[in-house]
DNA sequence: GTATACGGCTGTC
DNA sequence: GTCAGACAGATTCGG
DNA sequence: CCGAATCTGTCTGACGACAGCCGTATAC
């Protein structure tokens, strides 16, 4: 790749000698791909000074004085540890700077970096006061309302922190984690807190930010479902690692995300489930089987089990603190756990994580493992909180103890003033609405959109931290930028219920209509100079072209939905774009590199028919093979992201599509064993009637439906009613001479939908319309409840799942059909708590004989009684479910995205949908005709 | 020792 | 993929 | 005119069917 061009400069100016002042350093490719090596070796070497790989890490031990003697222990076995651990009894020593006797992995480490100031702390700091109140903010209304005591792990009312210090404090001589804990809370005002006075970091071992204090942090947010609050708390947390521990702050990102790394980076599997993570229990905390297994119904959550499995456990010795940043490697390391042996080794390293973790601790490293931290923010609000993070605690740019006011920098002087003008509005002394919050504000807000948007087209933390800490937000957008070979989040459409809602959308502005085939959504980087760097780290690769074929050595990397990397899983493709940008080769501007959305779908080599999503999912996924492709598939190709050089984000889809249509035109490779090339079926013509008849159309190819796409950016109407089209389209500035009726009660906003492509936005103007959305089109059944699973989390207290079945007529068995859990609202459950309970005459513990349910097994079984209408929107032969398994041979049938609709009082079970019907409903649906299919109606 | 069956995990929609 | 619930902010309503 | 009620946008989490992959336990 070449320079890396800053994205969507405006106005396409078509040659950019890279114009990067030299005093800003840039994210240039090669830079970039240094950096994700970088980050790469990081990782392995981190991992390596974890106990698992540890090699030379007596050496390293030796030559740094500090050391503790007794790692060696833990290289032979760790499955043992956890013994020695319950069995040692050597009183720990709080804060001789030598505590930690015992050694699990995850500590001591003298800082790789300076040892941030933490002198000031101990001065201002009023002694720890263990007891943050979770109080309402001073600035936003009182609504600090606590989750609903659904899950019931939650502490219910008073502090948290309180109770579960005391606890602590009772059951370990030596209550060291109080010391850590902030002397403001997180959740104190923005304008308030400050890192450097308003933590101890007295007990941070090495400087490094303990586990127990981003715990804290969790367990404040997850108290809340306030996204103020939320937002707050990440703000401090992050802003603390900025000014104290800037090295971990990656590491806190990436455990509080909860992921291991970015998307596309291949490995990064824990392989630890809820199973896996269940043995680990058991054994750390004695308790049978059975034991965990009530737990785990009445609680619902693995953390919160492990939390409350743990509580049983008394440990002699305390263990050492948890530091966020081993915690974060010594996870990455379990990833690279592979072969034989394996999964005992990884349960082992389970089992010491939760044996060092204390309290809180265990939930939330529990829940980490599990990839299931339910903290109620993910990356959006991670987002908003590192720009914040950033505005208030802005480490690079500016020497120590300067801070200049620009658009940027929120500086401790204006925070002064803030919270001046805010107590002196509460003591009613002024009459301006807060005016300097405002503004400060409003810069905030600046940093987040920026942020965000760098994000979505640049989804790596790494670079993007690493960008923030040098610069803040100087030129972000052009150091951190998209670029070819790093994924951008793709652009969604926002689902629409009818036809007819596109023109109440839209109004008469021009759209395109393409088919939602049914695939995979692929986004295919090519460069004919692959990204410096890439391929020591192993991203993308290189082709060749075939033997035997016309082709243009070229560097190809497959992003997937979710941005993993697939390009070894589609060799085919890659071929396919050698010999398409081959073909280009002659024309007056060469494919140099490009970045294409499109949709890979399985189909008949022979005759090109599209074939179903389930044949697609047969293909390998690994290391494929151009011998060994047995799937074939077509690349139909909707978008184009980045051409030669130069971003397209920002241009209206009208020319997105004007230059994918120019440059790259269909291609049917004469070896059969490469993937075809299309673009996607579409219809420009946006006559209703012509709309209809291509969406009917795309359902005979198998088709999901279409997505509507507007070609220009526009200014529509929210619609208000029924108001549509007829006279919305020409001026926007309709100024709405009060539309209509006075009783309207909307009388149409406006605003503006962008024609561009917006990464990581459900955006309006893309409008998917599938067919089981529609009323009259989808396939539903009816369907009778034979069954259910405890819930989880959110639904611990429900049944969820809910086994359905349908009615053989011929056996006058119910067959089950598939399990449903999408459509109930909390109503419904709570009915549905109360007709199946559990000790109630409609439930039982053994199978009722005529359900017929292979080898499921519910936690309860309902007595057969009542019908439900059920949506889907396909069929799939299922190797699980027994139903119509008779008359279609070896499998049943299934459905596809099954949601509950309602129940159908009206019906008995035997006028539930039929086996027979269903096995007709999965024929009907593969001979390829479209239609009707509800079973059961008379 | 090799071949096979199975359970668990991850990722696609 | 599906869905419902929840928060926050914008808009409208009621007095 | 202001506060309450209502609507909208956005985010979050709780789970569906299936497929392949991987490690492990079992059979030969």
């Amino acid at each position: 790749m070449k320079r890396s061009q800053p994205e969507e400069q405006q106005g396409a100016a078509p040659n950019k000698k890279s114009k990067q002042q030299s005093s800003v350093p840039t994210l240039t490719a090669s830079t970039k791909a240094a950096q994700e090596a970088a980050d790469a070796r990081l990782a392995r070497e981190l991992a390596e000074s974890e106990g698992l790989v540890l090699k030379e890490r007596k050496e390293r031990k030796r030559d740094s004085g500090s050391s503790k003697s007794r790692d060696m222990k833990l290289e032979k076995g760790n499955g043992k540890m956890v013994q020695q651990q319950d069995e040692q009894k050597p009183t720990p020593k709080l804060g001789s700077e030598d505590d930690s006797d015992d050694d699990l992995i995850i500590v001591d480490d003298p800082p790789p970096k300076p040892t941030p100031k933490k002198s000031l702390a101990s001065f201002f700091a009023p002694k720890p006061q263990p007891s943050p109140k979770l109080k309402p903010d001073p600035e936003q209304k009182p609504s600090t309302k606590r989750r609903p005591s659904a899950s019931p792990s939650k502490p219910s009312g008073g502090s948290f922190f309180a109770t579960s210090i005391k606890k602590e404090a009772k059951s370990t001589p030596v209550p060291s984690t109080s010391k850590l804990v902030a002397v403001k809370p997180l959740d104190t005002s923005l304008y308030e807190f400050n890192p450097s006075t308003d933590v101890d970091t007295s007990l941070w071992p090495g400087g490094r930010m303990p586990y127990s204090f981003l715990t804290e942090a969790f367990v404040i947010v997850s108290a809340t479902k306030s996204r103020l609050i939320i937002s707050r708390v990440l703000t401090n947390l992050l802003r603390t690692a900025i000014e104290l521990d800037p090295a971990s702050l990656q590491a806190i990102i990436y455990l509080t995300t909860n992921r291991l790394g970015p998307a596309h980076e291949k490995d990064l599997e824990l392989g630890i489930g809820s199973q896996v993570l269940g043995k680990a229990i058991r054994d750390v905390s004695g308790l049978t089987p059975a034991a965990v297994k009530a737990l785990s119904n009445k609680l619902g959550d693995a953390g919160d089990i492990a939390f409350e499995a743990k509580k049983t456990v008394r440990l002699l010795v305390q263990p050492t603190p948890l530091v966020c940043h081993k915690v974060f490697s010594t996870l990455l390391s379990l990833t690279r756990l592979k072969g034989s042996g394996s999964q005992d080794r990884k349960t082992a390293t389970v089992k010491q994580l939760l044996v060092a973790a204390k309290g809180e601790e265990v939930r939330f490293i529990t829940r980490t493992i599990v990839a299931n931290l339910r903290i109620g923010a993910v990356r959006l609000s991670l987002l908003t909180a590192l720009a914040r993070a950033t505005c208030l605690s802005r480490k690079g740019g500016v020497g120590e103890g300067e801070e200049p006011e620009d658009e940027w920098w929120v500086t401790k002087a204006e925070r002064a003033r803030v919270l001046k003008e805010l107590s002196a509005a509460r003591k009613g002394k002024i009459k301006v609405k807060e005016e300097e919050e405002r503004r400060v504000e409003q810069k905030m807000e600046k940093a987040e959109q920026l942020v965000r948007k760098v994000w979505a087209r640049h989804p790596q933390y790494g670079h993007l931290v690493d960008a923030l800490l040098a610069d803040a937000f100087i030129d972000l957008e052009t150091r951190v930028p998209l670029a070819v070979g790093t994924p951008l989040e793709p652009m969604l459409g926002s689902p629409t219920r009818a036809l007819t809602e596109i023109y109440t959308r839209l109004g008469q502005r021009p759209f395109v209509a393409e088919a939602k085939l049914d695939g995979q959504r692929g986004q295919i980087h090519v460069s004919t100079t692959a990204p410096e760097g890439a391929e020591e780290s192993g991203q993308g690769c290189w082709y060749d072209p075939l033997p035997g074929t016309e082709g243009k050595r070229l560097w190809v990397r497959v992003f997937s939905r979710h941005l993993l990397d697939m390009t070894d899983k589609y060799p085919d493709i890659a071929y396919t774009l050698s010999a398409l940008v081959h073909r280009e080769s002659t024309s007056a501007e060469p494919l140099t590199d490009f970045i294409l959305d499109c949709e890979i779908v399985a189909i008949d080599p022979a005759t090109g028919a599209l074939k179903t999503f389930q044949e697609l999912s047969y293909r390998s996924r690994k290391d494929v093979e151009m011998g060994d492709i047995k799937v074939r598939v077509g690349i139909y190709a909707f978008d184009l992201m980045y051409l030669n050089g130069e971003s397209l984000l920002g241009l209206p889809f009208r020319r997105r599509r004007e230059l994918l249509h120019e440059r790259f035109a269909p291609l049917k490779p004469s070896d059969v064993r490469l993937a075809r090339y299309d673009l996607v079926p579409s219809c420009t013509d946006n006559d209703p009637e012509k709309v209809k008849e291509f969406f009917e159309e795309t359902l005979k190819m198998k088709a999901e439906g279409i997505m509507v796409k507007l070609l220009d950016e526009a200014e529509v109407e929210v619609a208000s009613d029924e108001e549509e089209g007829s006279d919305s389209s020409g001026s926007p500035s309709t100024t709405s001479t009060s539309p209509s009726k006075p009783s309207m009660k909307r009388k149409g906003r406006r605003k503006v939908l962008p024609a561009t492509y917006e990464p990581d936005k459900r955006a309006d103007s893309w409008l998917k319309v599938k067919k089981d959305y529609l009323e009259d089109l989808g396939d539903s059944l009816d369907l009778i409840p034979i069954g259910a699973w405890h819930g989880n989390g959110r639904k611990a207290s429900w049944w969820s799942p809910i086994l359905l079945g349908c009615y053989d007529q011929d056996t006058g068995l119910i067959q089950a059909v598939c399990k449903c859990m999408s459509g109930f609202t909390d109503e419904k459950y709570k009915e549905i708590n109360v007709r199946y309970a559990l000790d109630g005459e409609n439930t039982t513990k053994i199978r009722p004989s005529e359900i017929e349910a292979g080898n499921l097994k519910p936690s309860v079984w309902f007595v057969p009684q009542e019908v439900w209408e059920i949506r889907g929107a396909d069929f799939t032969l299922s190797p699980v479910y027994p139903a119509a398994q008779s008359l279609l041979g070896e499998r049943g049938v299934s459905l596809r995205f099954p949601r509950f609709v309602k129940v159908r009082d009206d019906k008995g079970i035997e006028q539930a949908t039929s086996s027979e019907q269903l096995a007709g409903l999965y024929e009907r649906q593969s001979e390829g005709g479209g239609g009707k299919a509800r079973g059961g109606e008379e």
